[in-house]
DNA sequence: CCCTTGACGCGTT
DNA sequence: GAACGCGCCAAGG
């Protein structure tokens, strides 16, 4: 695993993200191993929007709240997404997101 | 090369 | 329970 590819490494996770599921930045991060730099991984997302196989609407913050859908192409595209993936959205945020949490600590395990 | 910003997270007040 | 501050790493100005 080295270092340059945690950029690649984030993809690749956001790409096993099942459907009407999601995670957070700080749950890829601690997976990488880097759980303190949960920021790198929005960073990485910046970049995943250039990668369409990267569901980065899939990925909130440790809140279930839709922090990145300012980066998409419209506000709302990411909600729209999440519900077309069957995840509940109400107020930019998860509805039982703990339920709809995917760890890919427990799941990749 | 220094300073600021950024899709976060956690501990403390 | 909300607000604030610090840590973390990388990129852009």
């Amino acid at each position: 695993m080295d270092k340059y590819n945690f950029f690649q490494n984030v993809y690749e996770v956001a790409k096993l993200i099942p459907e009407g599921r999601v995670t957070s930045y700080g749950a890829i991060a601690g997976y990488l191993g880097a759980k303190s730099s949960a920021r790198m991984v929005g960073w990485a997302m910046n970049g995943a929007g250039a990668d369409p196989q990267v569901p980065a609407h899939r990925v909130v913050n440790h809140q279930g709240l839709l922090t990145g859908k300012h980066h998409f192409e419209t506000p709302t595209k990411m909600q729209e997404l999440l519900e077309l993936e069957g995840v509940v959205v109400q107020n930019d945020k998860i509805a039982e997101f703990e339920k709809r949490f995917w760890d890919p600590m427990k799941e990749l395990l």
